[in-house]
DNA sequence: GCATCGTTAAATTATAATGTTTAATTCGAT
DNA sequence: ATCGAATTAAACATTATAATTTAACGATGC
């Protein structure tokens, strides 16, 4: 890895030649491969610069100053409460609406929130800059 | 990796305990290993966090519409007068003044460029949104 | 239907990263 | 100088990921 990156040479060098337009067919030629193993190359790519992405915001989880512990069958709505009051006491400007919040932990929660109900305990972490995000 | 992130189990282990404040021989104790394990694995971690926004920002350059190529024996004042040009004709706003330009192309190139003379071949990525980076 | 183009799956080989230990080293503070 | 705490290096076994091929599958346009 020249660049110190967590993509190969190989993968950036198909990005690079996608990102200038060329189709996988001209690409599989030019590295003189196979189109399937560009593809597959491609995807393998992707799927990094997603981990990256996902690394860099569980990072600034770890790094949150506050985290507020949301026990089951607690209501969505006592949930957001609490998640201001935390921050409040903390200092912590929330840089969301109650609504928009309540959205935001519903869907960061998947399956660990059914409707208005918290079935099982959320760990949500509050940044300094008053971001949001749910463990 | 159950977060899909480039971090193992491991590594998210110690810099949650970290980040809790503990210290690296208490965290040894609490893993069950030796401190150097834990230091190592920290720094680990680390390299891949740093990999992980290398890889971010690789990314966005690949993605960049417009690369400048400032050819050997240029001025970096030319060069950055060129930057200029070319963004200039592909309605880039460049969000940077001349000198932090300047600066922030000079740091970026390292060893290309001796003084204000760029020795060897430099590539300049501007994306969408005014960004300028040495590739 | 059948080319064309691309994606996916499975299997294999090659390559790279991780966790671990031991020992040596560095760094601050006293 | 030395004590405690942490980092680093070297070496090894283990595990994970990458690249590649072949074959099958899925769209899309004619």
């Amino acid at each position: 890895m020249v660049r110190d990156t967590v993509l190969t040479e190989r993968q950036i060098e198909v990005l690079r030649l996608k990102a200038q337009g060329l189709s996988t067919s001209e690409i599989a030629r030019r590295l003189g491969t196979t189109v399937a193993n560009v593809s597959a190359t491609e995807r393998k790519a992707r799927e990094n610069i997603r981990r990256a992405e996902n690394t860099l915001r569980l990072v600034r989880m770890l790094e949150a100053p506050l985290s507020v512990v949301i026990k089951p069958e607690t209501d969505l709505n006592e949930a957001v409460r609490e998640i201001y009051r935390r921050a409040d006491e903390a200092g912590i400007w929330i840089s969301y609406s109650f609504p928009s919040l309540a959205v935001l932990i519903q869907q960061g929660a998947g399956e660990k929130i059914r409707g208005r109900r918290v079935l099982s305990e959320i760990e949500v972490a509050i940044t300094r800059e008053g971001e949001v995000m749910v463990m």
